[in-house]
DNA sequence: CTCATTGTAATTCATGGTATTACAATGAGT
DNA sequence: ACTCATTGTAATACCATGAATTACAATGAG
């Protein structure tokens, strides 16, 4: 059990539109080459970026650009664009009233839980597009 | 997106035992009316549970019992247990090898990840079952 | 021996993520 | 104004996986 791809290609479209800035015109079709999966998907994660306030998209013409600096976006955001808000786990919906685990299990793990994912949010809130930019290059540099 | 009942499920199993220790005996099914969940999903997790060294169950006879005292199990045996040691997110299997961002992205990405399932980790490895069960009586005398 | 229970396999069902097709809307370039 | 590559989005299909369910041999105390 894992998280799904989105917040990977999320993270792989937002390089992608920072590494090829002024070099390729980024569309969606391009970014799909890159991460090697539909376009369609490509296009519907760079609305959530856009809606999240990480990317202006033009229609039309096509291509994506960063709106803001790569420092200033973090995984968090990135994270919080694409998957929806909710807890880390699912907890059973109808435990057994009847029983004092049961009916008290909800509350009781979704306090600890939650405490978790916020803690996961923070780590991801430290951890910017800029490094991971970095993080290529650096990557890049040591292949040669 | 989120991660499945298991770990929830497992966690209320050993509070039910640990809970009704010498009051009931606390076969598949008495647990899965606890939970509100299929019996044979309840002897599947035992099963891991008891590969994990958790707990003892009598097989013919019915029942289960912790092998460690509560303070000693924790969310992070219980998580272990039942989840198979993966990348917490999916990256793309097959990135474009053309690409300066597709033929890094799964070192890069994944060694950042894999540090924030690390601390994930670490902040079960905080949470004990006595904790929890400390909660849930908490949580029931608030009840009154 | 009996019988409730476990261990486990096999099957079905439902959900949700991803792929794919299709097409109207967009807007720079001519 | 027209063209055309591209976006935005809906609709559909496909598939993997989690959970429910059925079935039954193996277990072991009484």
């Amino acid at each position: 059990m894992q998280f799904s791809f989105r917040m990977p290609v999320a993270a792989q479209i937002l390089l992608c539109i920072a590494k090829f800035d002024g070099v390729f015109k980024t569309t969606s079709n391009f970014l799909a080459s890159s991460v090697n999966i539909n376009p369609v998907i490509i296009r519907k994660t760079l609305g959530q970026l856009k809606s999240a306030g990480l990317v202006e998209v033009a229609a039309g013409v096509g291509g994506a650009k960063l709106v803001k600096d790569p420092e200033k976006i973090t995984l968090q955001e990135i994270f919080n664009a694409v998957e929806d808000d909710e807890d880390l786990f699912h907890i059973q919906d109808n435990p057994n009233p009847q029983c004092p685990v049961g009916r008290n299990i909800q509350q009781v793990l979704g306090r600890r839980l939650s405490t978790v994912k916020e803690h996961m949010l923070e780590d991801f809130s430290r951890i910017t597009l800029a490094d991971l930019l970095n993080d290529i290059n650096n990557a890049e540099q040591n292949r040669q």
